[in-house]
DNA sequence: AAAATAGTGTCTTTAAGACAATATAAA
DNA sequence: TTTATATTGTCTTAAAGACACTATTTT
């Protein structure tokens, strides 16, 4: 078997599927392609791989090239690679996703190569008003649906929120990512019965209006057993 | 930017999880590298994706070569790649692994082309017995892991099994993949009642010794809800 | 006081898990 | 009859889920 690798030379691009709760939204950190193919569109954060390169180091390496984020910061999870040999049409390029869940940070864009690196509403790009480059809709789909699984038996909801916070906000994680609204009262009970999920500050914040709420950090724990289970709650204050 | 591909082109390999119950041990499906590097040594099969291929048809064209097995009966999942620089000595080739749960087959090898393929016990390999090249026994560990996980939630330890089975075939499929025993009468009440995982086909068969059991197919449903969670029951027959 | 949000009490239901009891076969 | 495995019964406990109720703040 001869080798023609020269004539279709494979290249391992990462993609970067950062999403955060802003605004009461799911959004997702978006750029806006300026060369073709696909130029003027939106697009995940990403980039070839160098030769002597790690995956995971290439993901670090261009969001921050791309969006100034410090991915370090972050837990990178590698999700499943997309390979078709025509989803690119400059080559045969094989795309390996990471996902982050991050905090709302305070702008996604420092003095970054590609300034047009923006959160944008993952509603809004899923219904269409916003079309993606390559297979990215695609990608970010799985990646959404990754999330959404891993609320269920990790503690991961807890790095969508800052360095502290209430059980309010960690309960709004869950409802603005799952879509569903959940009974307040027993979503409090849950996590704070679960061992390591959040540690209390011993302080308290107060909210628009209301009672103010005790301030927690995220607890030790990775994993949640029993798991925190999707479609279980239907109440909510409606 | 350089193109300087040339200097160390990257390849990217499939390789195949290929694991089932037999004998009363979990087994693996490994290959003997009859060429250097690692000549010898046990390997999982697979090989090098093809210039316009789906990495999934690699998977299983590669099965089909290498052990005679025909992947397309089976559901192959891909499983985080793995992509150190330095992983195999001959250059920089970045692993997709695929896993497959498979039942018992008659033999691994027809007439194929690595006709050394075999089927070796899992806790012989992980105990060092047998040495794996490359990095495949990380990628093993991390494919069993997967399968264990997989056990919890959905219905695929029926995929170890033959098209008939009895619950305690079933049972026996958990036992020796989780390595923990679990309570009979429990067992057959949850995988029962989940709609869709087993469907009696009203025939018994008679084992051993002692009362036959009713036989069942694999039903429609692909997950379980809910799960059927690890480390739960202790009790075993002594 | 009224509104809003935080957090607790309590009841019901579901499912897990332990383990006894029964069923049906072979030796 | 003994032994072995299958299957059902029953009780206990853990946890989810519904929802009422209390607590503490702002307006």
């Amino acid at each position: 078997m001869t080798d023609r690798q020269h004539e279709r030379a494979l290249r391992l691009a990462v993609d970067l599927i950062i999403i955060t709760v802003r605004e009461g939204s799911l959004q997702v950190l978006l750029i806006e392609r300026d060369n073709e193919p696909f130029r003027g569109m939106g697009a995940l954060p990403g980039g070839f791989l160098r030769v002597n390169e790690r995956p995971e180091d290439a993901a670090v390496r261009e969001l921050r090239e791309e969006t100034g984020l410090d991915a370090t910061r972050f837990h990178l999870e590698q999700l499943p690679l997309y390979g078709d040999p025509d989803r690119d049409p400059r080559g045969r390029v094989v795309s390996v996703p990471y996902l982050a869940v991050v905090p709302d940070l305070p702008a996604p864009v420092a003095g970054s190569d590609a300034s047009a690196a923006r959160w944008e509403r993952v509603d809004a790009v899923l219904a269409g008003e916003r079309e993606l480059a390559f297979d990215h809709e695609q990608i970010l789909v799985a990646g959404l649906e990754r999330a959404r699984a891993q609320l269920e038996d990790t503690t991961v909801a807890a790095a969508f929120c800052g360095e502290s916070f209430t059980i309010g906000e960690l309960r709004s994680v869950y409802e603005v990512v799952w879509g569903t609204p959940l009974d307040a009262g027993n979503f409090s009970r849950k996590v704070t019965k679960t061992e390591g999920f959040i540690v209390p500050t011993g302080e308290r914040r107060a909210t628009s209006s209301g009672r103010p709420a005790a301030l927690y950090r995220r607890g030790p724990a990775r994993r949640l057993h029993p798991p925190l289970v999707r479609g279980s709650s239907e109440a909510g204050s409606d």
